[in-house]
DNA sequence: ATTTTTGATCTATTAAAACATATTTTTCAG
DNA sequence: CTGAAAAATATGTTTTAATAGATCAAAAAT
């Protein structure tokens, strides 16, 4: 609606998306019905500052009035502050999801053959990568073990298929490893990253 | 309502203060009635974001979300932002208010007087304080003045307590001269002041 | 003393927020 | 690559609250 908040709603949705939070949950958290959300993000409502507020905090922003003289600097610091932490939490996210599956098909395909060498082999590298943040353009691999792991379950592979899996996920294990610190990423239950991406004009 | 927002709402009343406006001329500055104004300054609505975002600019702020890293930062920026114009605007409009009418009161006084000696010497001094922003503790000595110079204009009084309200306005400038250049205050127009005040928690 | 200015309260209107539902997008096995 | 299931986002409807406009009481100015 007004001109004067479609920054704002843009620097929410940002937000929102840089947490890899959808609408609902970002409502649940911060107790607004994802339906409103979704109005605000859209700048189809003039929201309420109690909700701005709600939603800021729950992303870890604070709503302040500041100076005008002061803005160039307090943008520079927002900047900084954005920079900092998490690369991409989004392919983090989906990357995650990705081994999620991975590890569920191994074990199904382990429940009808316990005894073969490289599904264990299979689950523990899968284990080992999630201690990894993993940009977007190596999940092919992970996505491809987890179809050679289905495949071996339903009898319509050999082994051989698997033995590449396997070695495609070490070949990733090393470069991930190889890759600056900043890409290793703790396994906490939530992520609980503290900043996040957000400027304009 | 919400105590979230109640930091918000003293902000808008110390900062409309500071620049010594009252609510119904922020109000027309803002498009906004003054009835609602003093709601949001007393924490009986939750206003929408377009109203903060209007009465913020009307009075140099600007709405920003920071991330919660950087609260500390932006904080002393927008305290040092603060600190660095006008003392208080407030009692400078009241000072200013006060010496234009001891100037108009020695201004009639002259008229029924015209020869006085004082008179001449008080608007001398009363002209020269203009110069000068007057901390609220001293605005007495203008408004004695004033009221020595209309009991002198109705000969209710003799020259001595002009005398006497003379000396206290050189002793008062004198105090001023003495004070930080950071008290000096132009003579323009309008003050056109560009910055202000505002923290909490 | 009274005129003006400032801030608060009351009522009608309009829009945000909550709830339910629809649509679009993503996921994933075959 | 395709269709089905699930997730994510968008859109109606009702309820609740902010906003605008007028009036009122208190404070300040002359």
């Amino acid at each position: 609606m007004a001109y004067t908040t479609e920054h704002i709603a843009h620097t929410l949705r940002d937000a929102r998306k840089a947490r890899g939070l959808s609408q609902r949950a970002l409502g649940a958290k911060a107790g607004v019905p994802q339906s409103h959300i979704s109005k605000i993000e859209n700048g189809a409502v003039d929201l309420r500052t109690s909700s701005l507020v709600e939603l800021a905090r729950v992303l870890d922003l604070e709503l302040m009035l500041v100076p005008r003289k002061g803005i160039p600097a307090v943008q520079a610091i927002v900047r900084n502050s954005a920079r900092s932490v998490f690369p991409d939490v989004e392919s983090h996210r989906r990357a995650l999801g990705d081994l999620k599956r991975l590890q569920a098909a191994i074990a199904e395909a382990l429940q009808v053959h316990p005894t073969t060498a490289e599904l264990a082999q299979l689950q523990r590298q899968a284990r080992e990568l999630r201690h990894f943040s993993i940009p977007s353009h190596h999940t092919a691999s992970i996505r491809n073990a987890a179809v050679a792991a289905r495949a071996f379950r339903d009898n319509t592979a050999d082994p051989s298929a698997l033995r590449e899996s396997l070695a495609e996920l070490r070949r990733l294990r090393n470069a991930l490893a190889h890759a600056l610190p900043a890409s290793q990423v703790a396994e906490t239950t939530h992520p609980a990253y503290s900043l996040d991406e957000d400027d304009r004009d």
